[in-house]
DNA sequence: TGCATCCAGTGCAAGATTGCACCTAGTGTA
DNA sequence: TACACTAGGTGCAATCTTGCACTGGATGCA
């Protein structure tokens, strides 16, 4: 029964982990960018210097990580839409329609936002912007799929696996075009663009995906 | 700059230190007495069994720390008590009159109740009740010492430590006589009794210490 | 008496954190 | 150009925690 915790000394580096995570999400949050040294995070994670080292091999790993976290969040609430939507196991297109209806109410703006202050906003545009975003995106990908293959087992895995990642790929082509659109505001006239945009995404995946009715 | 948190490894240590002796006051709190396993106690901690003794050497150790500990509250009452008594200098009997204010107003049959809980109450008698319980009380006379030294730096300092060392032990004397008649009870009339034996000494020491007028 | 069982306490090697010295690239400045 | 300064990143030894196997004494029981 000693087996409540699970190896405390893999608890514990994890809790180190996430206390360096949490440290450099706030301070991402209070200065809207990641402009802080690595003393800075690590005395507000209350770590060593050289362990944040340890977990995280250069500090673009370090953001790559909240990129993933912060996606996480929204995602959480994406997985949990559709996990309450009403199964219909018989149609052929309940896939896609469980998808595109929490697309459409999910706050994706918002975590593409986030995204996008954590790598520098509009400023000074670092140059692994890109390969940040995409690996951040892929794991949305991965848990997108799992959990469409888990509501429906008896599914074609390569049809599932093609349609969350057309849809996905296209996400990520419509948010790099939203920003370009709108600048990352959030306010009513860019979530506005971001519906028109995801619309149009929706009805073209859609109509590969489909046959026409 | 990076001196805010003087040797993270140190504060770290002294982290898990209390958070084993917390653990271990909980569960006494809980059991009215020290009944329960290295096991238990590490679990609780959420420390290794074998961080336990790396801290303490035995179990005994750790009860005479937890003494200690529930001791201090009741002496960090006590020294405020009299820290706030107004300083009278020129007054021969001013370091007798302040201690003396103080224990009668300090709740101390409280603290020893709980000590004797500690050590397992009036139940199964262990042997070392009277080592802990001396070693614990030594620390008090210290830092009452300290304190009056502190307020009175003119005194003679060997006076001092005679009236301090003969207040102290005395109420060891008490307690133990307190405990044999009241069996540790906090009724009103356990009370009463300890303010009956606590007069006596202060009286007999008095006596001894300041000339008759 | 002999035996099993429990539990405080120890020895030890592996893992993890820490502090420190050090290296290196980029940047500002005379 | 030369120099200094900052800041990311690494090597390394010391320290601490942890898990595990083990010892030894106390207790219970046949």
């Amino acid at each position: 029964m000693t087996r409540s915790t699970l190896d405390r000394r893999t608890a514990q580096k994890a809790e180190r982990r996430s206390a360096i995570v949490d440290a450099a999400r706030e301070l991402i949050d209070e200065r809207g960018g990641p402009v802080f040294g690595v003393d800075e995070l690590a005395e507000r994670a209350d770590v060593s210097r050289r362990t944040v080292f340890n977990h995280f091999p250069s500090l673009d790993d370090l953001f790559l990580t909240v990129c993933e976290d912060a996606l996480a969040v929204v995602v959480d609430d994406f997985l949990a839409r559709i996990a309450r939507t009403p199964l219909r196991e018989g149609s052929r297109s309940a896939m896609f329609d469980e998808i595109a209806t929490a697309m459409h109410d999910a706050d994706l703006p918002a975590a593409i936002a986030t995204i996008l202050r954590i790598l520098g906003g509009s400023s000074p545009a670092k140059d692994h912007k890109s390969p940040l975003s995409d690996a951040a995106f892929s794991r949305v990908t991965d848990r997108l799929l799992a959990e469409v293959l888990r509501r429906h087992p008896a599914a074609d895995p390569l049809e599932a696996e093609l349609l969350v990642e057309s849809l996905m790929s296209g996400v990520v082509v419509i948010a790099r075009h939203w920003v370009e659109l709108t600048g990352g505001r959030l306010d009513a006239d860019a979530r506005a663009t971001w519906q028109d945009l995801l619309t149009r995404l929706l009805g073209s995946v859609r109509n590969g995906y489909l046959p026409a009715t």
